[in-house]
DNA sequence: TTTCGTTTTTAAAACCATTCTAAACTTATT
DNA sequence: AATAAGTTTAGAATGGTTTTAAAAACGAAA
């Protein structure tokens, strides 16, 4: 009986995209998918890097989310003009945004449903549904 | 009988938020609120302006946007990183986001509807909702 | 395991959108 | 017209991201 085994290694995760499995995308796959789902800069994800003894520069940590999130292990979320957050969850689901804090929260997918849906403008497909549910402080 | 006249006067529009109506800030208004509902980034809006023979600044335009922002003449919307986006329609509606062309379009309040709503964290208010529908080029 | 061609990483420069600065200019008020 | 407060401006600065070109790592083949 073969046993299902969710949690791929960083290795196979790479390799199954057709990225090398590299020592930086490595290090950086396993901060990101180790431990459940995160929202992340790439400031942050290179200064975690930094603080765990990862060599590794900024322009790298662009180039992997970059490419991660080309191959679909990641998710870019627009909430914001002029930082990008990445997120590792990449099932059907949607955001809270604390404009104060920047803080950026899943909401699960069916916590919001979407009853109707608009027809779509001539020659375009939908790629994705993004909704943000943008918060204050009280 | 009184007319009720919902095409207020650039003039008017901006003392009744408390805005000085000087000559850049009437321009601007006017580009941006004389014909339907626009989506502009603050590069285009300086581009126009140039055009048309208004003498203003690219400060002056950001400082513009930002201020009618603030006072709700004006709505921004976040559909990519990079790039801020304002909406002349602060009516409650929703977008479609071109991926390929970076055209942004409007989707009518009532052409999605969000049936189900999550519970927002604690000690915050909802100030948003933004639905984003990205398309693709067939 | 050495070699070879290819991919990846890197530091540094470049880039782009946006904000800041401080001086010049407008505007509203008297 | 004089004044004070608010606004605009060019240019510098900032912050996030991408590009560049050279060095390093990689994988396949011998």
């Amino acid at each position: 009986m073969k046993t299902i085994r969710p949690f791929t290694t960083a290795v196979d995760r790479l390799t199954a995209v057709g990225l090398r499995p590299t020592r930086q995308r490595l290090a950086l796959a396993r901060l990101l998918f180790e431990d459940g789902n995160r929202h992340i800069t790439a400031e942050q994800l290179h200064r975690e890097a930094t603080k765990g003894d990862i060599k590794v520069s900024l322009a790298t940590v662009y180039n992997t989310l970059n490419q991660f999130t080309e191959v679909g292990l990641l998710r870019e979320v627009a909430v914001e003009a002029g930082r990008a957050y990445f997120d590792t969850n990449i099932t059907n689901h949607h955001h809270f945004f604390n404009n104060d804090t920047g803080d950026l929260l899943d909401i699960p997918g069916d916590a919001v449903v979407l009853s109707a849906l608009p027809e779509v403008p001539e020659n375009t497909v939908i790629g994705a549904i993004d909704v943000v549910v943008h918060l204050r402080n009280k």
